[in-house]
DNA sequence: ACATAAACGAGACGGTACGTCAGGTCTTTCA
DNA sequence: TGAAAGACCTGACGTACCGTCTCGTTTATGT
C-alpha cells in the first residue's frame, strides 16, 4: 500500500505551476493533444519533468487543471431571467455557439472530453468540475420556470435540461451538423414545446 | 507531392486483413485503447508492422474499419413500426441501452468517438459510417409517423431525433448519469410531448 | 538435403545479368557498399527481387561477379621484361597507385575486401578470382628474374612478391600512408637489395 | 547546423559503459559483425538503445572503443632488443602470430579493419589508436638498430617496418597464406637481407 | 505455329533492426 | 529540501530491407 511519501504542498513553487499551465494550454492548442507531450510542457515551461510528475499523474491531469483554472474565472452566474424562458435559452444558447468556435477553447475542451471517454476516473472530475456547474444553471433556470408555472409540474427538468444541451454539445464534439443560430432556436422552440403545460 | 504509389489491393491478403481485425478489437478491450498499439495488433494477429501501415494511417483508421465491419453485419432494417411511436421509441432504446453495456461494444466505440474529438478527417467517417446510419433510422421513424399525422408537420424531424438520441448518447459517453429503462421511457415521453400536433 | 532445383541457365536472360551488374556497380559508387541494398539494385535495373535471389546468395555475391567481369575484361598479360627488373616493376607499381585512385575502382574493391575480411567462403573467391591474378604476374616476373640470375636462387619469390604488394595495398586498404611515386621507387628499391645475389 | 546538445559526460554511467563494451565484444564473437546489432548488444548489456545512440554514433564506433579498452591494457612496451635484431624480430612476430589466432581477437580486429575499409573517418581512428601503436615498436626497435649500425644509415625504416609487417597482416586479413613460423622465419631474413649495410 | 514451362517484373507478405521520441524513475547540483 | 537538469531503462513509433512467396507476362524452345 504504502503510496509514494505525498510531497509538501506548501513549499510549492506558485511560479512553477503557473509556467506549466500556460505551457500545457498553449501547447495543446499548437500541436493538438495527442502531440502534447510531460517533455513538451516542461521545456517550455523552464521546469524540469519531476516537478510534473510530482504533482500530476498524467498529461490529461495537468490539462484538466490548467484548463480548469481558466475557466474557472468565468465564475457561472446563473442564467438571465428576463421572464421570457424561450428568449433567455436562445440568447444565452447562441452565445455559447459562438464561442465555442473560439480555438482556444477547443483543443483542450475537446481533449478532456475525448481523453474522458477513456478513462473513468478523468471523467469523473471532468464532469464534475467543468460540464456539470454548467448543466446546472439551466436546470436551475429550467426549475424557476416550473415553478413559476411555465413549465409542467410533471415534467423532470434534469432530463429537459439534457433535451436541450446535449444535442448542442454532441454536434459540437463529434461534428455530426453546425452550430448556427437557426438550429439552436429551433431546438429551443421544440425542446419547450415538450416542456410546457399541456393544453 | 507525389505521394507513395498506392499498394495493389487485388493482391490484398484477405487472411490477414481478418487476423488485424481480431486482433484490434480483442486487444482494444483487453487493454484500452491508449495502449493499444500497431505493433500490438501485429503481433497478436501474426503479421507484419508494414501490413498495417500499408493498409491504415494509423491505429484509429485500424479500430475503425474493424469495429465497422462487425457493425455492419448488424445490418439496419429499420425502427419496428407497430403504429405506436411511444412504444416503439422506448423499446428499442431500452435494448439499446442493454446493448451499450456490452464491454465489447463500450471499447471500440468510445475509442473511437475518442478519437474522432481530435481528428476532424476521422470523425467525419465515424460518424458517416457508424453513427449516421443509427440516426436516419430514427429520423425515417419520425418521418413516417410525421407524415401519418403523429406528428406536427412543422416540426424538424431531424433535430427531433437528436433530441432523443444525443442526451442518451451524452450520458453514455461522458458517464454523466446512468442509461436506465426509467430514463429512456421519460426522455422519450418529454420528447414527443414537443413533436406532438398541437391541440 | 534436397536443395532448391537449380534454375535453367540456360534460359538466363543475359540482359537482366547486364542490368543488375550496372546497377550494382553504379550504386557501389554512389551509397556505399553499406548502404548498398538488393532492392535497390532490382529496382534501378528494372528487374524483380527475385531474380537476384535466384542467381546469387548476398549482395557481396552480385558485386563480385559484377566487379569481377569488368575486371577480367582487363585481360592480364604479364609484367613487362626490358632486362631491368627495379625499373618494370617502378613502372607497374606507378601506374596502378595511379589506377587506385580511380573512384570507380575504390568503392567495389575496398567493398569486396571488407566484405571477404568477415566472410571467409566470399574470400576465397574474391583472392582466388581478382588478386590471385594480380599477384601471381609479380611472382611470375620475379621467377624470371631468379632463372635469370638477376635474383638469388634461394630466394622464396611468392613472399618477395608479397613483401612489394602487400604494403602497397595495405596503404591503400587502411590509409595508411599515400601511394605516392617516392614511396613506390622506395619500396621496390629496398625489397630487391634483399632479393639480389649476396655479393 | 546547431547540433544537438553534447550530453554531459561527466554524469555519464560508467557501470552501462562497460557492460556495453563487454556485450560488444560477446557478440562480435559469437554472431559476426554483420549480424552484430545495436539492439543486441543494448538487449545483452541490460541497456536502453538510447544510452548507445547517445554516446557513440555507429556500431563500428562502439566496436572500436570496445575493442581499443581491451587492446590498451596490453601496454606495449616495446620490442626485446638482445642484440640480436633478426631473432628478436622472429621470436616477436611468431608470437603475434599464434595470437591472431585467438577467436577473441579476430572477430572484432577483421570487423574493424573491414569496416574502415568503407569509412574514412572510422579508419583513421582505427589505424592511429590501434594500429600505429603496433607498428611504431617495430619501427622503433628498426631505428635503434639502424643507429646500432646494424642496418644501412640510408634505409627509409617506415618502408622497412612495412615490409616486415603488411604482408603479415595482408595474409591474415584477406586469408592469403598461413601464418606459419616458417614463413614468418623467412619473411623476417628476407626483409632484413633488404635492410643491412652493404658489403 | 503453337503449347508449355521456365524466367521474368512486380510487389505483398512475415519479419528484424533501424534511429527517434517520449514515458516515468533516479541522481546530481544548485539556490 | 524543492526544483532544474538530464541520464537512464523501457517500449512504441514509422521506415527500410530482408528473403520468400505468389501473381500475371514474356520468351524460347521442342514437338
Amino acid at each position: 500500500m504504502a503510496n509514494k511519501p505525498a510531497p509538501d504542498a506548501s513549499r510549492r513553487s506558485e511560479r512553477s505551476r503557473r509556467a506549466i499551465f500556460d505551457a500545457a494550454l498553449a501547447l495543446v492548442g499548437e500541436v493538438g493533444y495527442d502531440k502534447l507531450t510531460i517533455e513538451g510542457i516542461a521545456a517550455r515551461a523552464g521546469v524540469g519533468k519531476q516537478t510534473i510528475y510530482r504533482w500530476w499523474p498524467s498529461k490529461a491531469a495537468v490539462l484538466l487543471d490548467a484548463f480548469g483554472s481558466v475557466v474557472e474565472e468565468y465564475d457561472q452566474e446563473g442564467l438571465p431571467d428576463t421572464g421570457d424562458l424561450a428568449a433567455d435559452l436562445k440568447t444565452v444558447l447562441r452565445a455559447t455557439a459562438d464561442e465555442f468556435d473560439d480555438a482556444a477553447w477547443q483543443a483542450p475542451y475537446r481533449a478532456l472530453a475525448a481523453a474522458g471517454a477513456n478513462d473513468e476516473e478523468l471523467s469523473r472530475t471532468f464532469v464534475g468540475r467543468l460540464m456539470e456547474p454548467g448543466t446546472r444553471v439551466y436546470v436551475d433556470r429550467l426549475r424557476a420556470a416550473q415553478e413559476a408555472g411555465e413549465l409542467d409540474p410533471d415534467i423532470d427538468v434534469r432530463i429537459g435540461a439534457e433535451m436541450l444541451l446535449s444535442p448542442f454539445s454532441q454536434r459540437w464534439l463529434m461534428r455530426t451538423g453546425e452550430l448556427s443560430h437557426a438550429f439552436v432556436d429551433t431546438l429551443v422552440d421544440q425542446v419547450l414545446r415538450g416542456l410546457r403545460p399541456r393544453a
